[in-house]
Formats: C-alpha cells, sequence, structure tokens
DNA sequence: TAGGGTATTTAGACAAGACTAACTTTTATG
DNA sequence: CATAAAAGTTAGTCTTGTCTAAATACCCTA
C-alpha cells in the first residue's frame, strides 16, 4: 500500500521521464517539481528502490521500474477522472480542477474508481486534452499538432494545452478559449511567428510561446 | 488548518457528546472509537484544547467547544454529502458508502462542497436517514421513531437506522430492506418482542433487537 | 476508610517525511 | 588537466501521530 506522498512521487517521476526530454530524472529536478528539498527526494528515491518502483543509483539518474509506471498510471487515471469530473459534472473551470483533484486521486476505493469511470461514460480525454488511462494503464498517445503549426487562413479546435498551471490556464480563459473553442489563423507575423486569431467573431493576439502551448486539431 | 486525524477525532468527539446518552466523552471511550489507545487520545486531547476546540482537564470527561462543534459539523456535513452522492449519482449500496466517505470528508475545497451540494440539490438527509447539516452548521433533529413502537397492523416507511456498522447494514440489506422500504408490522411475540413484518409481499422475522435500530415514520 | 480495580496520564520509542548544514561526487570551464 | 560550480548525499533535527510500559489518580466496595 502506498503514502500519498509516495504515490505523488511516482506520478512525478512518470511526467518527468515520459516526455520527449529524457528517459529519466536527476533527484533535485524531481525535488523542484514537487517543492521539496533535494535531500528529501532523495530520502523518497531510496525508499522507491527498495519497493522495486524506482530504478536508483547514487549520483545517478532515476527512472520508474515497470511496477512504478503501472502505479504512477493508475494515479494519473484517478486524477484525470476526477478532473473530467469536476469539469463536466459539477461545472468548475479548466483551471480550478487540477487542485482539487491533486488531492482526490489519492482516495483508495477500487469500485469509486470504476463507478466514476461508468458515470463519466467512460471519457478518453480530461478537461485539459490529456488522454486518461484505462484499468489496465493504457494510455492512448497525446496529440502532438499545436496552433503554432496551423498554416494562415486555416481553422482547427482545441483540444489541449501543453501545461496545466494556473497562470496559463488562466490566461487562455480570459482570452475567452477553452477546450473545444474553434479559432481560424489569420495572420502569422513572420517578425516574431505571433499569431492574430480569430474565435468566436472576436480576433485576438497571441504569442509564439502561446501557440506552442495550445494543442489543435 | 487542522488535520486528518485532528478533523476525525473532533467528529467522533461530537458523536460522543451529542447523543442521548451524555455531553461528554472519557479519554478511553474515545480512544476505542477511533481504534487507538487510550495513550494516544490523550495526546490528541491535549493538542486540541490548546488549539480551543476541547474542554478537557487532567483526569476529567472532555467536550468539545463551540469552534470544536463548529468544525465537526462541517466534517459531518461533508461526510454526509459524499454517502448521498455515492449512494445517489454512483450507485453504491447502502453499506459501502460509510468507508470511502470516511476518506472523501478531508478533501479541503469549499467550492466543491458547495458545488456538490448543489448538484445533488441541496438532500436533507443522507443513505442512512441522518440530517445534513447546511453550511451554518444548522442541522435538523434526527427522527426518533423506531419500528419497534410502531403498533400491529401499522404500515410504515424506514427512513434512517440507529447505527451505520457493516455488519449492521449488510444484515438490513439480505433482508430485502432498504431506505424507503414499506413495512407493515404484522405480529409482535411478546415473548421476546420480535416481530413479523412484511414488506414488498415478503414476511421477515425480525428481533427487538432489530427493531430498535430502525427509523420509521 | 482502606484497598483494589479501572481509567488516565506520562515517559520513551518508532515511523514517515520534511528541513538545514555540511560533505562528496560529478561536471563544466579555463 | 586542475579546479570551481553544480548536483547529490549524509547526518542530525523536527513534527505528527502512533505504540508499550510504567506510574498515578479516581472511585467503588468491603
Ligand atoms: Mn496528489
Ligand atoms: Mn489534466
Ligand atoms: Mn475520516
Ligand atoms: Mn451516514
Amino acid at each position: 500500500m502506498l503514502s500519498k506522498n509516495e504515490e505523488d512521487y511516482l506520478k512525478e517521476l512518470f511526467h518527468l521521464t515520459t516526455g520527449e526530454e529524457s528517459d529519466n530524472a536527476g533527484t533535485g529536478q524531481l525535488a523542484d517539481k514537487l517543492a521539496v528539498t533535494p535531500a528529501s527526494a532523495n530520502n523518497m528515491l531510496k525508499k522507491l528502490k527498495e519497493k522495486g518502483l524506482v530504478g536508483y543509483q547514487k549520483y545517478g539518474k532515476s527512472t520508474l521500474t515497470e511496477a512504478g509506471r503501472a502505479a504512477a498510471l493508475q494515479l494519473i487515471r484517478k486524477h484525470r477522472l476526477w478532473e473530467t469530473f469536476l469539469y463536466e459534472t459539477l461545472d468548475f473551470s479548466w483551471d480550478e480542477v487540477h487542485e482539487v483533484a491533486e488531492q482526490l486521486e489519492h482516495i483508495r476505493s477500487e469500485k469509486l474508481i470504476e463507478k466514476l469511470d461508468k458515470f463519466l461514460d467512460y471519457p478518453e480525454f480530461d478537461p485539459h486534452g490529456d488522454p486518461i488511462p484505462d484499468a489496465q494503464g493504457n494510455m492512448a498517445p497525446r496529440k502532438k499538432l499545436t496552433l503554432a503549426e496551423i498554416p494562415v487562413g486555416q481553422a482547427c479546435r482545441i483540444i489541449g494545452v501543453r501545461d496545466s498551471s494556473a497562470l496559463f490556464l488562466q490566461y487562455i480563459s480570459e482570452l475567452g478559449l477553452s477546450l473545444k473553442s474553434e479559432i481560424t489563423v489569420l495572420e502569422k507575423i513572420a517578425f516574431d511567428n505571433s499569431l492574430r486569431i480569430l474565435s468566436e467573431g472576436r480576433e485576438i493576439q497571441v504569442s509564439e510561446k502561446f501557440s506552442l502551448h495550445v494543442f489543435v486539431r
């Protein structure tokens, strides 16, 4: 039985080692993400290695074992199902769901998560467009196309975001955009790759950085 | 900010001091309920006294202060709303909801509980017939009439149960009875006050003890 | 009213996780 | 390649909450 903290470490390790960047993570990198000192992360890594969930060696980078990966995926499944519930059923906004799901994901009940999945009608993606792993830990690949890659004149629809920080999510909400918003690219400014886009009749100017954080279809 | 454990102690203290029995509780009595040693309960009582939530004196009985009572009621509100959600929305059975609600009640989010209350359409009673306190901590009085008091020939409807132990709830489920079941008392056996009752066409024999645990209207 | 039994409290230890400060290893740089 | 900076580790301490064992207080009854 994993503790809440052990679960959070595994989940973060999963995110750090599953991106395009790298398939392993340093102690300090992990510590940063969890807002903890490197000493604390080091301590936990040793414990998780003992439990066979993490590949760790002194002064080396860490990885998840198969067992660790499976545990992380179960947590991610719960996190994203709860986010979906908060967004779809309780009318939370895009940027509010993460914090609460961070707590709800640790509730221990097989039955609860099965019933929730069924109640939500087996959703495939969470409110940020991230895929929800199934009970066996299978997860659809993340969509990769960003707003930055859409040619001028083309219309597209938001299906996700690259990061779920409250700062970014609040900004995108303020722009009047959200999941499923339809966007047309009006002009790409060659100087800095910023975009003029059209959504629901309103014209908006966004930076290249912004456009790289928005996934579209 | 109260910890999960502090919350559980306050809630149990509320239950022990709000029944008809007594308005205070001994250290060992509290320890029993929380499945903890008297030494642990003693330790916590001193801490809660420091925080102004509990009235405690060495070798004396303990009580809740007004602040402690208010905190306990908020927790009970969350517990019973979650039980209602599990029962009504996710189709949990009568005897399964308590254990999961015991975890869910500790999720910290004002907004969550408001939205849940609204989603459930502001329920007044939980699946066990217990009243749900409102956001200000006001709680309707518990119904008092038990099955044991119903005269022979009279029909009634189950509105709650005296205790929510899994043992009792499973038994009542096995009998085919649940919240809102209609019951007619066919005969009261004078020897031991056991009852023959009729529900949905089936005849059932129940003990006096059982009948004292079922609240009806 | 003096024991004796029961309830309560204290003392000391342990586990999980966190922190700071000091130390070691690795890596990058001139 | 030498050395300084960065990254990682260790040691020791703290907090929360638990336990066991031993000491104390309370209370009931002979
Ligand atoms: Mn979490
Ligand atoms: Mn998400
Ligand atoms: Mn609880
Ligand atoms: Mn209940």
